[in-house]
DNA sequence: CTTTGCAAAAGTGAATGCAATATGCATAAT
DNA sequence: ATTATGCATATTGCATTCACTTTTGCAAAG
């Protein structure tokens, strides 16, 4: 739970592994770790984020902590009322549809530009996790597939060969991926989404971008009703995760 | 130059203004008015940014500037190399090239959410900003001009009704905000933007989401060759502002 | 029984202090 | 002359402290 169990005053990390020096500040290490949290539902939304629970889970001070705080309030995962203390920021439907409407752009485009710019060996490469993804999906191993079906995304992501395009992407998904949606994929819907995975490799192997920003698109279209779904079913509390104070009892979890 | 004047320890404004109490605090200031020396180029590409003197400069101490600098770091304005201070991120002609990509797809998303959902004032309103922006340009008044311009397609964001598109598109407007390109539209360019504005226009009277959508993306390819070509002309020192160190000195100011 | 007033407690916002790291320069060695 | 080395200085990273705001608990009034 602790990222140091020191308690006495350090700088950088003091790893005697070789190879490159290795040099993270604590700053980001905590970004990244109270990110989690979140995501993961460790912290649940419309909690409130004490900062001297954190720290002592931390084991850091407030300084750091409250640096990575602004960050991620930046990154709209936190709301940072002034006096009143960090509180997680709760996904609305409407989050949801703003958000899933930028990332199909955004989407759109990167299948676009990466059938402009991809490898054979990439095609090959997502050909490979395509075959996986349809064996998981045929023993109906929905974690396995997720995890493929992400994996597929993000190399088609990396051959658009453009990193705003990345971040800007993956700043988004941050946002979104609190929800839980992986149990509310229905098999019609499941089976559905096989199939567009199956016209995208098509059209990604014919180049035809504006095929793939299309099928893209829709894709993530159809996928953002899956999320929306799930927030309307999911009940305060079902999130997962314990409150880290009594004042999270008072949030609803979700907001309607 | 300095956000207050006081050196004594003060928590929030205590501005004596009615209406509904704004509650800003010194660290949202501090993160738009160093974004702002950034922007416009008091603190130019690659110049260091020493905490001590901005914190002189800004009259506040170093811990919620430290806050700040993590923001804009984030945002990608600024470096942050472990224990070496902050430097200003320099813009490169990739740089250009990605974030007009995203920014491309984003404006194209606006104009196909606006026609779906812009109001007839809206509408009207642009026309007249479009208007006002015609006769700026046939007397010739730049400046004026890109005003107008930027107001039109802040606008039409406006009227797409997402807020997550819109500061996905301004935090990446902010990046290449940088470049000086103004002066680097040559009569015929002018006039080509001038044209896609009436197409724009045209368009959007007749809800026609594809059709703008594919007009802002050409229109957004275009700018983006006049900023590139703005890089490539600029020599280093140029870009105003003069460096808080000796050390900016070292930097080219644009990276090639 | 509810509401209001106020004081204590808790928590945030910002400043300061201290240890660790990087930087610059003088000096020495090749 | 050029490169390496050691020390002094400057600057950053984090912890701690101080100041201020909000919340909370409780008592008294209505």
């Amino acid at each position: 739970m602790t990222l140091t169990n020191r308690k006495v005053p350090m700088t950088s990390n003091t790893d005697s592994r070789n190879g490159p020096i290795e040099r993270r500040s604590l700053h980001d290490d905590v970004v990244a770790r109270v990110r989690d949290m979140i995501v993961t539902g460790e912290l649940p939304p419309n909690s409130r984020v004490p900062e001297r629970i954190i720290c002592e889970q931390l084991g850091i001070s407030r300084t750091p902590l409250r640096e990575a705080l602004k960050v991620l309030a930046h990154e709209g995962l936190l709301d940072l009322p002034p006096n009143r203390g960090a509180v997680v920021t709760p996904l609305t439907v409407e989050d949801v549809n703003e958000t899933f409407e930028v990332m199909g752009a955004l989407e759109a485009l990167s299948g676009e530009l990466a059938c402009a710019r991809i490898t054979e060996e990439e095609v090959l490469e997502i050909r490979s996790l395509h075959s996986q993804m349809l064996l998981a999906y045929k023993r109906g191993d929905l974690p396995e597939y997720f995890r493929l079906n992400q994996q597929i995304h993000e190399a088609i992501l990396t051959a658009s060969r453009n990193h705003t395009l990345q971040s800007s992407y993956y700043t988004l998904m941050g946002r979104v991926r609190r929800a839980r949606y992986m149990a509310n994929l229905s098999p019609e819907r499941w089976k559905q989404a096989v199939e567009e995975h199956e016209d995208i490799l098509d059209a990604l192997t014919n180049r035809d971008g504006a095929r793939v920003a299309r099928i893209l698109r829709t894709h993530l279209k159809n996928k953002a009703e899956v999320v929306k779904e799930s927030l309307l079913v999911q009940r305060p509390g079902e999130e997962g995760g314990e409150p880290p104070t009594r004042s999270a009892e008072r949030g609803r979890g979700i907001r309607p």
